[in-house]
DNA sequence: CTGAAAGCGCTTACAG
DNA sequence: CTGAAAGCGCTTACAG
């Protein structure tokens, strides 16, 4: 049988109220009878219920997080600093893949407010935001990760991704490209959409244009922003110049280059986007808009847990920069 | 404020023990008082606590998951696995990332025991079985996945890495190879070194041997796996055949590779083991030991799930079958 | 078919 | 410095 508060008061000689006392470090009470009481609880085992703090008004120390899909490298990675942060300061977290699903984005919702979770962190796309609402009411702190929702009042962290895509072009022109395309995500994607736009406007401004149909679209795994740039890449007078909204769909357009005979960087330049492992990993290695993905994952816990200790309640919106990082994927135009 | 039982109660004109039952599904209730308290439970938004269910004896609906680091894209997708079962088994889960420090691992596992999770998951290292005993004692369901500890009695899911190993030594010497080397995980990953063992042994079976000085050993990240290949390629006479004990290390292998000039396969064929997604995106594609991470996973948390139902003590051993994945990182001999 | 009551394992004032 | 008691929000027999 699991040993509980009374078992220990029992061999110690004490009440219970004592005993909780030593579990929290609080009150005043002798060193000898705290020594002693430590000493019983390591004997027989005892961890204090979590559950049964929580309900007699402790929190209950989780945390929740949404995410499209936890094996996609870049919610891996943001899971791991959203749990290294946690566990700082003494929380742990429950991990939530929804397949961008409102449907499963709400009973994940439910579920995290049963379990009482003290905060939550959403890092996946909603398209009504209307389910968010319950929350709000019960005002369970809430913080979207690289995600806009300018309707709701909640903490915000996100990163400048028009800055991210002017990145991407300022370097692709300093290159010396001219003919460039973008491949993005489906225009659901805010983060995308503002990615492509921050593109297009350094192109304006330095007296280029971006066409049409040089903006392009797929799904963000693999074979459909292959096929894409397949398409893309095999026109005459293809771009030499290519910007992808991550760094999935630049894999994608790598291997279509490879797939048609197009060597990467000599006949195109390819530039991707969040500097995940994938990056660092093919060959050649992704010139890409890194993400502070550490930082945004830190910074969502640290919005949560303020507003848990502080009653502090105005929503804040953080905004990280982008930075580009260098590689082999991206070169001096030719010819 | 949170509603509660007693609210719905109230409001209803019933008693808790009646709300209580419609919430469960349990007992007899005339339809029209079900229906009635229902509308009330969402009208007030009603969200019944997990917490308070599972001090009253019900389960808390929530499983433990321990991995090295779940932004080790392996590690990602058999959390993912994990979440996917467990969501349709009605629990939810924490994640923990050890870094495979034994420090860390008992930490976590003192928590989630606080926290009364109803079994616990580990995918991570454990150098002293001992910090696994005080569960066995509260008998909380353990499984491990992927790792051996035959001091244990409990639930286990591995997959056959002599098996594994073997498979990578027929495909190589299938190919014409007889110049084979392995570039394994430190000795202490058990998995590693039957992967080892059954490489070697085909080979010995074949009429082949493996020098002692052909089984280099690395970390498992990308630069310490790279250095090390950089060393083996490097010698004249280097092995044509290589076979690495997870895909980082064989995507160390390849960029060590390059750096010396050596073509991938025509020079040197590199196989890899786990066939996580790093494998499809790099150049070439890695040719790899496929592990049923999915399964894997999900009969994890099954075997969790079958104990906390039946009270089925007796652990169980499962063993999975790797296969092999045939891309294009290893190919025929040449010359 | 429905309600009164005990109990789960804690924490938190409040006394003393 | 320490204890008695109430209460957190449920579930579960047990009556009726």
């Amino acid at each position: 049988m699991k040993a509980t508060i009374y078992d220990i008061a029992r061999e110690a000689g004490v009440s219970i109220a004592t005993v909780s006392q030593v579990i929290n470090g609080k009150g005043k009470i002798s060193e000898k009878r705290r020594a002693e009481i430590m000493e019983i609880m390591e004997r027989l085992h005892y961890q204090p219920s979590a559950i049964a703090a929580a309900l007699t008004g402790k929190q209950t120390y989780t945390l929740g997080l949404l995410v499209p899909d936890i094996s996609n490298p870049y919610f891996a990675e943001l899971a791991r600093a959203v749990e290294d942060r946690s566990r700082q300061l003494g929380y742990s977290v429950v991990i939530c893949s929804t397949d961008n699903k409102d449907e499963r984005v709400e009973r994940y919702l439910n579920l995290l407010q049963q379990k009482r979770v003290d905060g939550m962190m959403i890092g996946t796309g909603i398209d009504n935001a209307e389910i968010l609402s319950p929350l709000l009411q019960q005002s369970i702190p809430i913080a979207l990760i690289a995600r806009h929702m300018p309707s709701l009042s909640v903490h915000t962290v996100t990163i400048d991704d028009i800055l991210g895509g002017a990145l991407a072009a300022e370097h692709l022109l300093e290159l010396g490209h001219t003919r460039l395309a973008v491949l993005s995500e489906p225009s659901k994607v805010s983060s995308s959409q503002e990615r492509v736009r921050g593109f297009r406007e350094t192109l304006i401004k330095a007296g280029y244009t971006l066409e049409p149909n040089q903006i392009r679209e797929s799904a963000a795994d693999l074979s459909s922003a292959k096929k894409e740039a397949l398409l893309l890449l095999g026109e005459k007078d293809h771009p030499t110049g290519l910007f992808c909204c991550n760094d999935i769909q630049a894999i994608g357009a790598l291997q279509a280059a490879k797939e048609l005979g197009l060597r990467v960087p000599e006949d195109v330049s390819i530039i991707g986007f969040d500097n995940t492992i994938l990056a660092s990993v093919t060959s050649p290695p992704l010139t890409t808009v890194a993400q502070p993905i550490e930082e945004l994952g830190h910074r969502a816990v640290d919005l949560l847990i303020e507003e848990l200790k502080d009653e502090q309640k105005e929503p804040q919106k953080i905004v990280l920069k982008p930075e580009l990082v260098i590689r082999e994927s991206a070169g001096r135009v030719l010819g």
